[in-house]
DNA sequence: TACAGTCGGGG
DNA sequence: GTGTACGACTGTA
């Protein structure tokens, strides 16, 4: 439709959602600088690609036509990632994205030999490849009066690091209570200004106040806990029931987007996501049900979508894997390299022996046991994606056949260092925007407003870097391949020997190493001054950034529980010289700890601490002994509350799949029993009770009398996280009982300090 | 003794 | 719309 330039209306302002309308176009949101909220049309064909012998595609296109006017299809040439070049295509283009998803299955389902491209992308990515926008971005836009958007500029960057702020409504909405625990007596609601509680029932004025809420309101972001798995759904059911409609969606001609539950396997466990709730013309986010709020909360979501340029309520639920493919799919999108719709590369085959040396992983040393002093912990940034974007590690650079490729160690394979591959133009920019982050934090002082939200953003970042590594290596991934995930290994493990070489040519002894960082000892040095030679030698022979993570007062690297001769690479605990305290694979560390179990471990490193240099450590034993015996009086006298008592396990597996009782599968049991089913992924509380079944679950209606407690059983966890602290002042754990026994505990100490000299 | 079940780790 | 290692450790059979 031709409409003349006069009669468009200029505009700034924030984007907010886009979709497909069931109508056809896209339907765009923005929130806009004059505070109205815009609700745009536009057109925007979709086209995606099918790769077949010439014979097949015109089979394909003919049958193409049955879609009429909707559906154009002509061969086209597109570029091809893994061999670089341009094969022969159909490009099909659908007049309506709502239509394409159904077309496209219908194409696949009939043409089953037919390889896809560009199928199944989300609408949100194909439009930021085309107009560089992402969620939130700032941009001007022109409309016609018919609601038509006709231009469209991006006036930021995913990459700024102080984008303008949009001024977002949100209404906070929650119930009182956890409703899978209780049931919510009223519903807490909060915007900038004001807060208030709504009873839940009578329901008809609780409905008519909610309705009120949000035509008052009209919130952009609709922030609930429990929302999507009974807040929403619980609105829904009464609105039906009582005929009041809410006008949950802004979009009054869209339905809400309803996902079912799932668990699935991931990051080597099972994940369990409840139903989602997605709205149309506003978010609607559920802390309770997303990915890592407590890591990094609201404003790292808005983070991850600007960067990613998913939705944000996609993004707010998916993992940050979703999140790296995304960004992988625009660079390919915006450099025309067709996007696989399911991956189909095979590894190349390798001998026995090239087997064998590329299936390491990372470089894992085992550490010098017992009590150190004057050791500095080194780890490099990022170490696996600066590795990618340093080494230009990409599916399709790794196994180049070129003449000036380089060999990769301990691998025999080529790779491309010319031509900055997918993954490295894909990264480059958020190492970038994260190591700038990081600098501002170290110059800005603690009272700057903008800490906060650089701190949720560095470590919204890190997610997508750490799980950018295994994306490549996974044989499914769009632009993942094997031996690009072994070259990333490789220049890993290269990178740490030539740091330890380098740390060992200053005089440095390594005490440990692991994937990315090593503890090194040098007699005397304890400020970071001490330790810059080595930081600068590492740096100038593997060109990766390298930090100094601290330096410790000390640190004691744990033997193995099975035999205290073997060391195992990741227990340790330690104090910096600053005072804070790092603890990797012991008990306080892990979160099966009964809560009351954890703190007194931590109580107890608290202590040695404070006892300052590591030669005063041994002085802290008659304490630490009394402190044992306040918390095992405390237990006994059962003057903790029961809740310290409790153990959070992640339930494994269904119920019928469970082959040995275990606690967590007795537990999940006895809440079947009433009712209560939890899926895999799920956490199950409970309490260790004395004779069969031996556990008794939290959440059952009534709850033990505390003499059940098996105390015996809390009092073995109790000692054995005690001894993981004692163990490196040199008391073993079969005289941890006596220790604790002893009043006199002097007379332990002879022994005692024969082992401290020998470690110290 | 064998092995099923569970955890951490990345920062 | 996720991307299934690997080794330590514990408890059960």
């Amino acid at each position: 439709m031709e409409t003349s330039p006069r009669t468009l209306i200029q505009h700034s302002g924030w984007l907010l959602d886009l979709y497909a309308s069931p109508t056809g176009g896209l339907v765009v949101w923005f929130i806009g600088e004059d505070g109205l909220r815009y609700r745009l049309r536009q057109d925007f064909p979709v086209t995606f690609y099918a790769a077949a012998p010439p014979r097949r595609l015109s089979e394909l296109a003919g049958f193409a036509k049955y879609f009429g006017r909707q559906v154009e299809a002509a061969l086209s040439r597109r570029r091809e990632l893994f061999s670089g070049d341009d094969i022969q295509v159909l490009a099909i283009r659908v007049v309506s994205p709502a239509q394409q998803p159904a077309i496209f299955h219908q194409l696949a389902g009939r043409f089953p030999d037919v390889i896809f491209y560009d199928a199944d992308i989300p609408l949100m990515l194909r439009y930021a490849a085309l107009h560089n926008t992402f969620p939130l971005a700032y941009c001007a836009f022109r409309s016609d009066p018919q609601g038509n958007l006709h231009d469209l500029e991006v006036l930021d960057s995913p990459w700024d690091l102080d984008p303008p702020a949009a001024p977002l409504r949100v209404l906070i909405l929650e119930p009182n209570v956890n409703p899978s625990h209780a049931a919510p007596e009223y519903l807490v609601v909060k915007d900038k200004q004001h807060g208030c509680q709504l009873d839940f029932s009578p329901a008809r004025p609780f409905l008519l106040n909610v309705r009120a809420l949000l035509q008052q309101k009209d919130p952009d972001l609709l922030l609930t806990r429990w929302g999507d798995t009974w807040l929403l759904p619980r609105l829904l059911k009464l609105s039906e029931e009582f005929d009041i409609p809410l006008p949950l969606n802004r979009d009054a001609g869209s339905a809400i987007l309803y996902r079912p539950e799932r668990s699935y396997f991931a990051y080597n466990q099972i994940i369990h996501r409840g139903q989602q709730m997605h709205l149309s013309g506003r978010w609607h986010i559920d802390a309770h049900n997303a990915m890592m709020w407590g890591d990094y909360g609201l404003e790292g979501v808005f983070e991850l979508a600007r960067v990613t340029g998913l939705p944000m309520q996609t993004t707010a639920r998916v993992s940050p894997g979703t999140g790296i493919s995304a960004m992988q799919m625009t660079v390919a999108l915006r450099d025309d390299i067709l996007i696989p719709w399911h991956k189909q590369q095979a590894e190349d085959l390798k001998s026995a022996a090239e087997l064998f040396s590329a299936d390491q992983g990372g470089l894992v040393y085992q550490p010098t046991i017992g009590l150190h002093r004057d050791v500095g912990e080194i780890d490099f940034v990022s170490m696996y994606p600066s590795v990618m974007v340093h080494f230009n590690i990409s599916p399709e650079t790794v196994g180049a056949d070129i003449p000036s490729a380089e060999t990769i160690p301990s691998l025999g394979l080529k790779i491309d260092r010319q031509h900055e591959g997918l993954i490295p133009r894909t990264l480059r920019p958020l190492l970038e925007k994260r190591v700038s982050l990081k600098r501002n934090l170290t110059l800005l002082p603690v009272w700057d407003p903008r800490r906060k939200r650089y701190k949720a953003c560095t470590s919204a970042h890190k997610w997508l870097l750490v799980t950018c590594f295994g994306y490549l290596g996974y044989k499914n991934a769009r632009f993942g391949r094997i031996e690009a995930h072994q070259a990333v290994t490789a220049y890993g493990r290269e990178a740490l020997l030539e740091a330890k070489e380098a740390a060992e040519q200053l005089g440095f002894t390594v005490l440990h190493m692991y994937v990315d960082g090593m503890w090194v000892k040098k007699n005397g040095a304890s400020t970071s001054q001490d330790f810059q030679p080595v930081l600068d030698a590492i740096l100038e022979r593997t060109g990766l950034p390298i930090s100094l993570d601290g330096v410790y007062r000390w640190v004691a690297f744990l033997p193995s529980r099975r035999d205290a001769r073997v060391a195992v690479p990741n227990r340790y605990f330690g104090v910096f010289q600053d005072g804070t305290l790092k603890m990797r694979g012991i008990e306080a560390r892990r979160g099966d700890t009964t809560p009351f179990i954890a703190r007194t471990q931590l109580e107890m490193i608290e202590l040695l601490a404070r006892a300052g240099d590591a030669a005063r450590l041994e002085a802290c034993l008659p304490e630490l002994a009394a402190l044992l015996r306040r918390r095992l009086r405390q237990m006994y006298s059962l003057t903790l509350p029961l809740e310290d008592f409790l153990v959070t396990l992640r339930v494994s597996r269904n119920l019928d799949e469970f082959r040995v009782p275990s606690p967590a599968a007795l537990a999940t049991a006895q809440l079947a029993a009433i009712g209560k089913h939890l899926r895999p992924g799920q956490h199950v509380r409970l309490l260790l009770t004395r004779g069969k079944p031996g556990v008794h679950a939290w959440d059952l209606p009534e709850m033990p009398p505390a003499s059940l407690l098996d105390l015996e059983r809390y009092r073995v966890l109790l000692l054995r996280a005690a001894a993981t602290v004692l163990q490196p002042l040199g008391l073993p754990e079969d005289r941890l009982e006596s220790f604790i026994a002893d009043q006199e505990h002097q007379s332990l100490l002879p022994g005692m300090r024969q082992a401290w000299v020998v470690a110290v």
